[in-house]
DNA sequence: TATGAATGAGGATTCATTCAT
DNA sequence: TATGAATGAATCCTCATTCAT
């Protein structure tokens, strides 16, 4: 009983990962409007109505997929970085990270610039949906221990990591619409060299 | 005759306009999907099949609505640099007016930072679609300018207008929805302050 | 004055005509539902609403084109067979007259086979629209003669119009969407043939 | 669980059979273009979208119709025949049938003789589309048979299938229209008289 | 007469969601 | 839980027709 029940545990789950994949996939691929919610139950190899089973609806399967799929990230980089103590370098490591995971995945760029902008009607009707929030928490956080650490000079941190993350988030963008434009393995080191400069310590 | 010609002119013309408004209006509310033919018939005043005279289709309509706002807005810029002859100097005044721009206009900023953005399908379909191509290339120019100018440090133009716009335009997106969090007012500054820093010639 | 009205005549005269010869056109090339009134004034070279200063509508102008196009090609058989007095003689001319006619404009097949048969929705509203009536009388008519004359078997003429229209009709129709399939130039042969033989006294 | 499963079965035969009926009534009564999806749909007792579950679209709709229709009457007929030697009789009883299908349906004639014939542009995207071919086809090995027993004279037996359907085809659109004006009871006779004589070995 | 911009009803089709099995 | 057939509201677009000029 108990291991059927586990398996069917493990079954639930696994299918609820298989949507997940399917539906990152899909989104990323095609965006949110252009994806339809058979295309994710047909790659997910489930049928269209269990997708309602894991998920109240198409909204929700997206900010449940984008919330999952951040922290998932930010976990990776969490991990990265537990044994450095020098917030600069956690800075540096993350950006690496994050620009990693995207010149690997060049369609997630599009999922994370555009499904995240919605419209206010969606922010309206979904009023904790904040999809980069924990990102940005977490660059905040890096930018406030580099500033009491003397490496930055003191600024809105909030601010600073607006900036530099709409600085990545827009260079990868535009790399991932048109590739030969600008050399991607310039970006990481410029970033860090403008950021750098601009933010240290007199 | 003339006189009534005219008045047909300016009739012909006072439509385009006011579609052109409702559907800047519409599409920066509630984004192009979200955004049905009929609404912004209903709010040109115009009936739903007037809109297919003046625009292909619903794609066509945003391409063009787009170009056109982005052309007004930079030939605006261009017009307020005219008689400056430092680089920086330029490159500052623009910054200002494109965040007044959308300070005032917060729904643009979703219009501008979304809409651009459309699925790979779309671009696709409208291969020469690049909306921000111009502000990007007119960024592009006053920087290699500066760097002439002994004013910026030796760097990739491309790649420094690109971190420039996305730093703003995240900046200014993330306020749009939340305006409290940051105080407007410092953006301009602290952008500034900040690139300044970070580009200038050691 | 009157030069003025004469010449505005011709003109009236000329546009009519274009209409009518660019509605055929359409009509035959593309059919009654596949051609839009748009498309009817362009070739002509007019307005679109001045198709509606010499027709009342749609219908109207297919109907209107219809008769005057049977009635045309009808002075010209019945011009063709005056001199003739043997009934079959006329008979075989008239067949003649139809099968060239349509073999050198194959388009005309389907307006006349197609467009014809309106729904009966359409005869309600146009109870008098029976567009090849006056060739089928034509042809009744000739075949009552030739029974008079001895020259064919009694029987109900209208029938054995009919029975011929429907031959000769299908054949180029059928030769017109696959002309390979069968050699034009023995249907006529053949056809006055087999109609000959049945037909003929015993 | 299997009763359950044959139920559903059923239910969905049934209802690509409601829709089957739905649209040949339709499409009879009032044409391709004058029968709008949303009738078919309401007539069938289903809702709209349940049409797209069974046919692609509005064409496939009449194709899949209009082929499932000539093969279930062809079947029929050649049951009717199955026991029948002499080709002649063969082809007499196929007329029998023929002509007692129409006149017990008369809508059909419309959509056999109208809809059978779409624009060029609907060949072009169907181009296997050929609605009476099965039927051709069958009476065309009929007459050669004929002709290989030495009951008619040789001709081509393609021509001779399509005069003959051509005649019977017309003759029953003629009087579906217009029902008083010849006595169908005769068609039959006078028909294969005709022909008879017509396509008769000297 | 002639124009052609404007109209708006109508129609094919899609797709998120439900629910009987 | 899982299915997937069925739903029907919603939407883009066309085009016959009108009417102010």
């Amino acid at each position: 009983m108990k291991y059927q029940k586990g398996k069917a545990e493990k079954n639930k789950c696994a299918k609820r990962k298989a949507i997940y994949n399917s539906a990152i996939e899909n989104f990323a691929k095609n965006g949110f409007y252009e994806t339809s919610m058979s295309e994710i139950a047909k790659d997910a190899g489930v049928a269209d109505g269990t997708l309602y089973l894991y998920y109240k609806n198409k909204h929700d399967l997206l900010i449940k997929v984008f919330e999952q799929m951040v922290n998932e990230k930010l976990d990776i980089i969490q991990e990265a970085i537990k044994k450095e103590t020098n917030a600069l370098n956690k800075l540096y490591i993350s950006f690496q990270y994050h620009i990693d995971l995207f010149t690997n995945n060049p369609s997630y760029v599009r999922f994370f610039v555009q499904e995240v902008r919605q419209s206010p009607d969606f922010y309206k009707r979904y009023p904790n949906f904040h999809p980069l929030k924990s990102y940005l928490d977490f660059l905040e956080k890096l930018i406030k221990e580099a500033i009491d650490q003397n490496l930055m000079k003191d600024m809105n941190p909030r601010l600073a990591a607006q900036m530099i993350y709409g600085s990545i988030d827009f260079l990868l963008s535009e790399w991932a619409l048109n590739k030969e434009e600008i050399p991607l393995n310039n970006i990481y080191k410029t970033v860090i060299d403008i950021f750098h400069n601009g933010m240290k310590k007199d």
